[in-house]
DNA sequence: ATGAAAGCGCTAACAG
DNA sequence: CTGTTAGCGCTTTCAT
C-alpha cells in the first residue's frame, strides 16, 4: 500500500503538505497543491482511513443494534440509517441481536473497543443499563423504534406514536366494522406493544365499549401461536366481528385462520395490521394496516446520531436529548368495511 | 480511554509485557501474568483494535456488499454471514448497493481505504469489473448468490443450483398439474434468473412439451407488472394451468391476480414460488415453492473469505478459487394440486 | 523472562 | 506557505 510519505517524496514536499492539500484545512501553494494531486493521481494514493482514526479519535463509523434483521420491520430502518450515515461520510457496523440481553452486551463491549464513533440501538428489550450506561460513558446514542418509558427525557429517542396509532386503528374499527374488537397483542416485555394495548383499550373506553380481557391474545410463542387462538375465539358465544393485530405478520395468521374457518373477511370479521409490511398489499383481501415511517425513523436516528457525535467533538460533551415522536399513518384496503 | 501505558505502569511492567499477556503469544512469568491480569481489570483495560489494526495491517472487518438488504432474501443471507463473522471475532460492515453499480463502485473504492479483510458481495449486476478487479488486487472476495457465468472457476462462489431448482420445479408441476406451464420470469439481466428460465425451458422439452415464448411473462417494472400480464394470460385462447414464478413476492402477485379473475387456486390454476420467504407460508393458499439454504449460504460464504484471509496472511497470496452449488428443497404446501 | 525502541500511516503544533 | 517533530495505541524485533 502506498502511504502519504511515498506520495510526499514523489510530489517532493513533505508529508504535512500532502495531508494539508488532502484535507483543505489551510492553505496551499496552487503550485506545490498541483505537484501533490499529480503525485497522488499518478500512485491511485487513498489515505489510510485506520491511521487518520487512530489519531483523531474518530473512525466515522457508527454501530446499529437491531435485535434481528429478519423482523420485517428493520431492513427498512437500517436503510435509513445507512443512507444518511453515507451521506454524511459514515460507515455502518451492523450487529444483530437476536434478542439476547447478553449477545447485545457482547456486542456492545466489543464495539466500544473499536473507536465507534456512536451507537444507534434498537434493543433486545427496550433499554437496559447496558445501553443507558452507553450514554453516561459519553457515547452518542439513539434508541430507535423500540425504547422504555424510563428513557424518555434521558436519552435520545426516535419512535412512532404506538400508544395513538392503535387508539386511531381501534377508533376506525368502531366506527365501519362494529363493537366486539379482539386483540392480537405483542410481546408484553415490549414498551411499544404495551402501549399498543393500551392505545386498543383507551379507544375502547372512550367509545363505551368496555374492556374485554376474554378478547385479547397473547403473544405465547410467536406469530404461529395466534391460529389457534383466533380459531378458538371465534367459537366463543359472542364472537368478535374486528381484530386489531399489532403487527402484520400476526394479521396474516390470524386471516389465514379465519379463512380456514370459512370466515369471509371483511364481511364477518374487519381485520386491521399494523406496519405495512411489503406484502401486506399482495395478499387477499389485501390488509388495512397502520403503517410506520421506517426509512424516515431509521434516517432521523442516524442525522440525530451525528450531530450528536459533531456536537461532542466540539462541546466535549453530549448535548440534551431529544424525542422524536412519529406519526403512523392508517392505510385502509380491503380487510375492513 | 486507558492504554496500555497506564495498565503497563499500574502493573509495574512494560506495555510490551502487558501486550505478551494479552495475546498470549509469548511465555511470561506466571506472577507478571498475574500483575498484568489484575492491573486490566482495576483499570478497565480494553484494547484498541484501531491501533491493533494500523499495527497489524489486518482489521478483522469484512464487509458485505447487497443489493437491497430489504429484498426479502437478503436478510437471511446477511444474518449467516454475521453470526459466522462473529463467531470467528470479524465485525461486518454493511453496504447497500440499491442495484446500482455506481453506488456500488463508490462503495468498494471506499472499502478498500479502511483495510477492510475482504468482501462478500452480491453484486447488484452479478459481477462488474470493479468486483472482479477487487481479487486481482488481492482481496479476498466471495460472490454470493448472484454471480456470472464467467465469475466460475475465477472467483469464490456460493449460491443455488437454480438451473436444477427450476427444472425440479416445472418437473413437479408437470407431474401433477398440467401441460401448460406459464413462467413469471426475472430480470433477465442476473444470471440466476435466466438459469431459472433456462431450467423451466430445459424440463418442458425434456417432458416433450415444446417451450411456448407467449406463456413467459417478463419482469419490466416490478413485481407489480405481474398483475396485469396474468390476467391477461389467462384470457387467451388456451390459458395456462400452472404457473411458476421465479420468486415468492411475484407468487403473490400472480395468486392476487387469480382470485381477482375468479380464478381457484390450485383447482383451477397451480402456482410454484422460489425462495420460501417468510410469509409464504402464512398466505391462502400457502405456497408451495423452492426454498434456498439462504442462512446457510452466508454461513459458508463468510466463512470462505475468512479462510482465504488466513490463508493470505500466510501464503502471502489467495488460494485457488473454489466454487460452492447449494441444493435447493421443494417446499410442497396447497397452491399445488 | 522482560524492557527499550522502532514504526504502522496519519495529523497538528510549532518553527521558520 | 511549508518542513520538522511528536505522538495516537499497539506489537515486535532486538537486546539484556
Amino acid at each position: 500500500m502506498t502511504n502519504i510519505k511515498d506520495v510526499a517524496i514523489l510530489a517532493g514536499v513533505s508529508p504535512s503538505t500532502v495531508s494539508r492539500v488532502l484535507n483543505g484545512k489551510s492553505y496551499v501553494n496552487q503550485e506545490t497543491r498541483q505537484k501533490v494531486q499529480d503525485a497522488v493521481q499518478q500512485m491511485h494514493y487513498r489515505p489510510n482511513v485506520l491511521a487518520k482514526s487512530l489519531k483523531m479519535g474518530r473512525s466515522n463509523t457508527i454501530c446499529l443494534l437491531v435485535p434481528a434483521i429478519q423482523n420485517l420491520i428493520f431492513p427498512d430502518i437500517t436503510r435509513g440509517v445507512e443512507d444518511e450515515a453515507r451521506k454524511n461520510g459514515f460507515t455502518v457496523v451492523l450487529c444483530n441481536t437476536d434478542e439476547d440481553p447478553l449477545i447485545e452486551q457482547a456486542y456492545i463491549e466489543k464495539m466500544k473497543t473499536r473507536w465507534i464513533d456512536g451507537f444507534v440501538v434498537a434493543s433486545a428489550v427496550g433499554s437496559a443499563e447496558h445501553i443507558t450506561q452507553l450514554r453516561q460513558e459519553g457515547f452518542p446514542l439513539v434508541l430507535v423504534n423500540r425504547y422504555q418509558k424510563s428513557d424518555i427525557d434521558k436519552i435520545d429517542i426516535v419512535a412512532s406514536d404506538n400508544y395513538h396509532a392503535a387508539y386511531r386503528a381501534v377508533e376506525y374499527l368502531i366506527r365501519c366494522s362494529g363493537k366486539r374488537i379482539a386483540l392480537a397483542a405483542g410481546r408484553e416485555d415490549l414498551y411499544f406493544y404495551r402501549e399498543r394495548h393500551r392505545g386498543y383499550r383507551q379507544a375502547l373506553e372512550d367509545n363505551g365499549i368496555p374492556y374485554d380481557e376474554s378478547l385479547v391474545m397473547y403473544d405465547t410463542t410467536g406469530e404461529e401461536c395466534f391460529y389457534c387462538q383466533t380459531q378458538q375465539l371465534m367459537q366463543i358465544e359472542n364472537p368478535p366481528d374486528a381484530i386489531f393485530c399489532t403487527s402484520d405478520p400476526k394479521a396474516f395468521v390470524v386471516m389465514h385462520a379465519l379463512h380456514d374457518l370459512g370466515k369471509r373477511i371483511p364481511e364477518d370479521v374487519s381485520v386491521v395490521g399494523f406496519d405495512n409490511v411489503a406484502l401486506s398489499s399482495m395478499i387477499e383481501p389485501p390488509l388495512t394496516t397502520m403503517s410506520q415511517h421506517l426509512y424516515e425513523m431509521g434516517v432521523i436516528a442516524a442525522r440525530n446520531l451525528i450531530q450528536q457525535i459533531y456536537y461532542k467533538e466540539k462541546n466535549n460533551t453530549l448535548p440534551p436529548p431529544v424525542n422524536h415522536v412519529m406519526d403512523v399513518d392508517l392505510i385502509v384496503r380491503r380487510s375492513t368495511r
